[in-house]
DNA sequence: TTAATTTACTAAAACGATTTAGTCGAATTT
DNA sequence: AAATTCGACTAAATCGTTTTAGTAAATTAA
């Protein structure tokens, strides 16, 4: 009935809690019959030690936090998945936290976690951030942090990303290859590791095949889709006939289709478009979707994986190492040709 | 640099433990410029209390559970996402548990959750348990348990679903009235309320209609998606032509669609489709799927929310409540005649 | 036979925060 | 002036587990 502890357990057998604690821990200071009526007492009582109260010896929660900037991506619903089993299978609990893209709720969430309640830490900055003195003051209270697709550069410790300059490159060579002259970038935002290096990407597959790049061709969204979808048929509405789209994430992909849609405009006739994406029905959209697929169950477990390597260590001492897992180009019907 | 405790500060100010700890929580018992030496100093060396300090004096985790069984289904994000930001509001704490719809997994997820690591729980069953022996433990640990969309009818518990036998029956009826005269179900598992629920509304309105209810068109769908695949496949390519599919859950509806295109059927000239479904790229879909969407988000959130009511108890008394949300029906093109 | 070691246990401190039960001088009441 | 209350603090117990430092009896070694 009511929980059931050392003591308790310790009182039912007559002998003291230390005996009992030691014999679960299957000490070699308890006699064998000991130990064996204390397991059998331990059992029958259903006794589960308490985690908070042994955290207090070892000062281990057995816990690590995952905190993502927004839900409503496939990506970081497979991040999740992938984390969520490392942990089971180390025997740890999972924390989920969601900055909803909000750089004042990301100080506050670290904010609550300096103080024990996680091991570790594993991050994806959320698009407003513009200083990072949250990360450090975790790096400073000896807080392990691993950043997986969005990073932070100036902490040194464990990064998980994609090739995001390789994957921008071939995802606008790719729109390039298939005939398309004026193409539009949709940035998220230009204080995230991973917008540049797509960006950069972008940039350099369009010098490669001597194609200006046109700032008014950059299209930086936010975490508004309306506002979105307004900026991106503003883009395509324009006399200037962009005629290839490559988003940086999904739901800009789809803000593209709803504004193609309304305008009257053909994918991929009018329009090419590619994207980044995990979405897991690209093949049955109208047109397919062309996507960049990151690994993003990989990535998860590869961020889990690392930070379980740290988490023994009494003072962690976190190598600053970058761990890239390649993406895939996925071609499908809205970035092609009809034959 | 080494984590600041009441000790620390308490020596620093050369007062008591206890004059520091009555000062942060500003008791009557401390002067008032005690009280703002401590603040101030307590500000300067970044204490933040320990939670699970605290947690063994008042017995309060300020964490729950949520624990869904799978993650690749946009119904389970957004109830996270629902949840999730209830959980902060309340300075809460979220544990995240994946059952992948394995009896034995939640189980042993239960079991790890009844030592007081969690102050409640929210869940959602898998679809493998058959018995409910790990539930019924937590009722008697005193960790109240809400359920939403997968509830187990034998715990009496809040219960947060959406109106199923309605929407199963208006899908159906949609379906019929559309021209379907042989509509196939396609069931996630007898042993949950959902599926139940969903499959009597289908039985209802076919019997409204005067359809008989044939047995051969309910295909038993699983967690295994090739296998699906086979059986949707085979559910169509059969002589009885079925004209009708109305999916349980959203996956289903997917392999339906990848069924259909490789038999060369055409949606929705051939088959119709209905879908339980919170996809967000449902009207992007080719064709565009009518779905049964959950208000899942809101349901995350009611079930989070009446969680708090109860967990400031010390004994939870919490009534056999069912809460009924209503899904909504979204019409379009992959269940009605092209006009 | 006595000293040393081993066996099988127990007592008590520790983790960090909170709370109950004081303490002691100053202020107020009768 | 003596008794009481009050104001501002401290000491110590507590939560449940783990661990260090014992202890007493039994066994072995010298």
């Amino acid at each position: 009935m009511s929980k059931i502890n050392l003591k308790i357990l310790a009182s039912e057998l007559q002998v003291s809690i230390s005996t009992v604690s030691k014999a679960l821990r299957d000490s070699y200071e308890i006699g064998p019959e000991t130990k064996q009526k204390v397991l059998a007492k331990a059992k029958e009582l259903g006794y589960k030690p308490n985690p908070y109260a042994s955290y207090m010896r070892h000062q281990k929660s057995k816990t690590i936090a995952l905190i993502i900037p927004e839900m409503t991506n496939s990506f970081f619903l497979n991040v999740i998945d992938g984390a969520e089993s490392v942990a089971t299978e180390n025997d740890y609990h999972l924390l989920i936290y969601i900055t909803h893209e909000d750089a004042q709720k990301e100080k506050r969430i670290l904010n609550h976690l300096q103080n024990g309640r996680v091991d570790g830490i594993i991050m994806s900055l959320s698009s407003s951030v513009e200083e990072y003195d949250h990360l450090h003051e975790c790096i400073e209270n000896n807080i392990p942090i691993i950043f997986f697709d969005r990073i932070c550069h100036e902490i040194e410790t464990i990064k998980i990303t994609t090739d995001d300059f390789t994957s921008g490159f071939i995802a606008t060579e790719h729109l390039i290859k298939n005939g398309c002259k004026k193409i539009a970038y949709l940035s998220i935002a230009e204080n995230l590791s991973i917008d540049n290096k797509r960006m950069q990407g972008y940039s350099e597959a369009l010098s490669k095949y001597d194609i200006e790049f046109d700032k008014s061709r950059i299209v930086r969204c936010s975490n508004d889709d309306k506002n979105n979808y307004k900026k991106i048929k503003q883009l395509l509405n324009s006399k200037t006939g962009n005629d290839g789209v490559f988003s940086s994430i999904e739901k800009f992909a789809l803000s593209t289709y709803s504004a193609c849609k309304d305008l009257g405009l053909s994918i991929p006739d009018d329009v090419k478009v590619i994207s980044f994406s995990n979405i897991a029905t690209a093949d049955f959209l109208s047109p397919a979707l062309t996507t960049i697929t990151q690994p993003a169950h990989e990535m998860g477990v590869k961020a889990a994986s690392e930070l379980f390597k740290y988490l023994d260590k009494k003072r962690y001492n976190i190598p600053n190492e970058n761990f890239i897992i390649k993406s895939t180009l996925t071609i499908r019907e809205s970035s092609v040709n009809k034959s």
